[in-house]
DNA sequence: CGGAATGCGATG
DNA sequence: CATCGCATTCCG
């Protein structure tokens, strides 16, 4: 006991921070980067990212932040139906990614949340998916109360869409602009100042889309004040979201809300 | 209320 | 290391 906190306590004065640029503009160098799959929920290719392909989802992992630039999969409702499980959740590094990546004692006695991007909830249908949820490059250091509160409550929501709509595209991701919170461990692992939620919707002949950004604290309201469009989440976050859509139905879908309960049974 | 689902941390 | 218990929240 009296080792775990003095063990803490060193590790906490290791985590000094030094400058910690927020940008992530840094190149990191030396790692294969994969283009960008052409799907629906995959982001458009920006530079300085290193794209890798599990299972269930795509990552465009940062090696300057270490967490995530983003996150995109699609969830089917056929998927929500297997339900592979595991007593325990063991976070773990990616072993086929080269370079620097978090680690569990970045994250130890930290007081952040290893906050999924990709729900493990959302991964159960295979073993593999289940775990690969698990990789640090899924990461991110999150609020305890967001995590299981409205972040949660939002995870919970896509599900309900995805088992109703049949499939959703769902990309999600921390938001640095700030830096209020600084890092966390000795590999100095970036604590995103507020995460983001793009959902694309099938409706009849055409898409729909909402988008949510929530701040990284203990915040609590109702989903809806946490609404935006993704054209105003994408002049905030920078990044081009649905480019696998041709352009007029972007266009469309990106400038307004869509109310993905407004047709549901409820 | 019971079952999912997000986790953390104590216990052998 | 695995297992268990705890807290919170939401849904049917």
């Amino acid at each position: 006991m009296h080792y775990l906190l003095a063990f803490c306590l060193f590790l906490s004065t290791l985590s000094i921070p030094l400058f910690s640029t927020c940008s992530g503009a840094v190149p990191d160098g030396g790692q294969d980067s994969v283009s960008v799959p052409d799907r629906l929920e995959c982001p458009a290719h920006a530079t300085d990212e290193h794209i890798v392909e599990y299972s269930g989802f795509v990552v465009s992992y940062n090696h300057h932040t270490l967490v995530p630039n983003w996150v995109a999969y699609e969830l089917t409702a056929d998927e929500l139906q297997v339900r592979y499980n595991s007593k325990s959740s063991n976070f773990s590094r990616d072993p086929q990614l080269k370079g620097p990546q978090a680690s569990r004692e970045d994250y130890s006695c930290s007081g952040w949340d290893k906050g999924h991007m990709a729900p493990k909830a959302d991964m159960r249908w295979s073993e593999r998916s289940y775990w690969e949820s698990h990789y640090f490059t899924n990461i991110c250091p999150q609020n305890h109360q967001l995590n299981g509160g409205d972040w949660n409550r939002l995870e919970q929501a896509v599900r309900r869409w995805a088992k109703h709509y049949g499939r959703v595209w769902v990309v999600c991701g921390p938001v640095f602009d700030s830096c209020r919170y600084g890092t966390i461990g000795p590999a100095q692992v970036h604590i995103p100042d507020a995460f983001f939620k793009a959902v694309l919707f099938p409706v009849e002949g055409g898409y729909g889309a909402v988008a949510y950004l929530m701040p990284n604290g203990g915040t609590h309201h109702p989903l809806s004040h946490y609404l935006l469009t993704v054209d105003q989440l994408e002049q905030l976050t920078g990044k081009d979201l649905f480019p696998a859509l041709d352009d007029p139905t972007e266009a469309a879908v990106e400038s307004v809300t869509f109310n993905p309960d407004q047709k549901s049974y409820r």
